[in-house]
DNA sequence: ACTGCACGATCGTGAAAAGCGATGATTTCC
DNA sequence: GGAAATCATCGCTTTTCACGATCGTGCAGT
């Protein structure tokens, strides 16, 4: 009792529809005598006849062992084409995709990635999760954003520099770049220690700025209205201070620092050396894309 | 994307679940270069790779795509199984049965065979259909008993002859063979008119015998009640005597009739033509056990 | 009874593939 | 820099697949 063949299955399946070999081997594709061959290996593959044959123009007619197998081909026929459609859904690039993103990383970027890859892939089914490991990883995930450089077995793109710069009152500065020198001492709001934020703050300090930190959060509106109340200054990636629309708030004003702090850099990473999803593939493409016109913008 | 063959999604669920083509080979019993190619096949149908090789002492892991095949082919294949399965519990025996009897036949043949099967055949499904049409048919039955020919495409066995016996009560005749004529104008109770009974009572009157029926019911219990009542004597086949204790009841009495009235003929059938299930076939062989038993001990 | 007629089985053939063994390329570990 | 493990690939034989042609068979129409 060794293999059935799904072909077998198939022409066994379309004779008891048709009510004859001929007929079922029109509707394959195939010749009588192949399809007579077919039911011949199945019925050796099960061990009996599943087939009556009574001669003659009378129709063919299914046995009480080729009911049995009848039954149960029917089911094996119709999860293989369910198989074969699921594999077309995939290669569609529909599928699941599971994006890793971390802290205020690519609030600007990810939403737009998100919304032209829905758009393209009305049926994919994305999840995002923001985690905080304090070493974080790509784990089970397809796509991890990040600023900066994940360890770990992966391959990344640079989506692109994030500048840092002055988020202010109006007024506090004039308008322009500001030295760095000038924020020694100042009255700062800032971000938590974890993040990118540690190495700005030595980059600051070797620029002579030795600023007082009064506050801490991770929620960047929570910083603007901060500095709007006027409790301190804040220095802030490009990317974050954009996507608060800090440019128009008259309350504010934005500079460049002189000399610059080396700019956040926006990395996209993924498992190295395993085959990615189409979905996978696509989100990095557009992802690239998007941080080129955000880019280009600034 | 070609069909995928049950054999190809055996090796890659093996080697999913093994981390490594050879050992897959081993447990399927190919060889490395075979599971390779099967691989390499699976790939091919379904459009793209299902694994990555990292090359080395690492093991092989399923890729998107391979995930999605994963799933649906081990589905394919335990409803493979399964199918494989049934056929096997079917081979064995176990399997539906849908047997017909008819009125009063069999009361005493029908329960043993019954009983045997069940006994040989634990797992199997016994439907038994007592109906009552003008024309007796098999339809989808797969067994048919019947006292007497069915018409239609069926083949048939003669089970055993049913000889009619006279039960009367207890000193209404003296101990032996009771003539026909004796009968004439004696009151009787006796069977409806369906069934055999027509044939018993033109058998009757050839042998000069017209008993007054003054009572008509198909329940042998009723019959013999109203026979110790003293409202008449019956004429019964020999299997329904034998199936209600007549032998020992001292209240009533049996007699051979001389002439013998022709005896009824007791026939299993079944659809001409067609494979038989191994339960039907088996239950064809215990029915003519059971009957040559019964027979031998008249 | 004879003859079409439709149906399925069977045979021979060429092409495809399955499976095997041996060899090669690649990567990790020592 | 080997040793070991892993998978791909090549040549080869055996099996299977599919086809066309032919044959046997039961039914129906003449």
């Amino acid at each position: 009792m060794r293999d059935v063949e799904l072909r077998h299955l198939a022409a066994f399946v379309a004779i008891a529809e048709e009510g004859s070999f001929g007929r079922a081997a029109t509707r394959l594709g195939y010749t009588q005598s192949t399809v007579s061959q077919q039911v011949a290996a199945l019925e050796k593959a099960v061990g009996g006849p599943v087939l009556d044959r009574p001669g003659g123009p009378r129709p063919a007619r299914v046995t009480p062992l080729g009911a049995v197998v009848l039954e149960r081909g029917r089911d094996l026929l119709s999860r293989s084409a369910a198989l074969g459609d699921a594999v077309e859904r995939f290669k569609a690039g529909d599928g699941r995709i599971d994006i890793g993103t971390f802290q205020s990383v690519s609030s600007v970027i990810l939403p737009t990635v998100i919304r032209r890859l829905r758009d393209e892939h009305p049926g994919c089914d994305i999840r995002l999760s923001e985690e905080e490991p304090d070493t974080p990883q790509i784990g089970q995930l397809d796509l991890l954003f990040y600023d900066g450089r994940v360890a770990g077995d992966v391959e990344r793109v640079k989506l692109l520099d994030d500048p840092y710069l002055l988020v202010a009152g109006a007024g506090d500065f004039p308008e322009g770049p500001v030295r760095l020198a000038r924020l020694d001492r100042a009255p700062m709001v800032a971000w938590p220690l974890d993040c990118d934020q540690p190495e700005m703050e030595e980059a600051l300090a070797r620029g002579g700025a030795h600023p007082r930190i009064v506050f801490r959060t991770a929620v960047n509106d929570a910083l603007l209205s901060m500095v709007r109340a006027g409790l301190g200054c804040a220095i802030l990636p490009w990317l974050a201070v954009r996507g608060a629309n800090v440019e128009t708030d008259p309350a504010l004003s934005i500079h460049e620092l002189r000399p610059a702090l080396p700019a956040r850099e926006i990395y996209l990473h993924w498992p190295a050396g395993r085959t990615l999803s189409p979905l996978a593939t696509r989100a990095i493409e557009i992802a690239v894309d998007v941080a080129a016109e955000v880019g280009e913008s600034s």
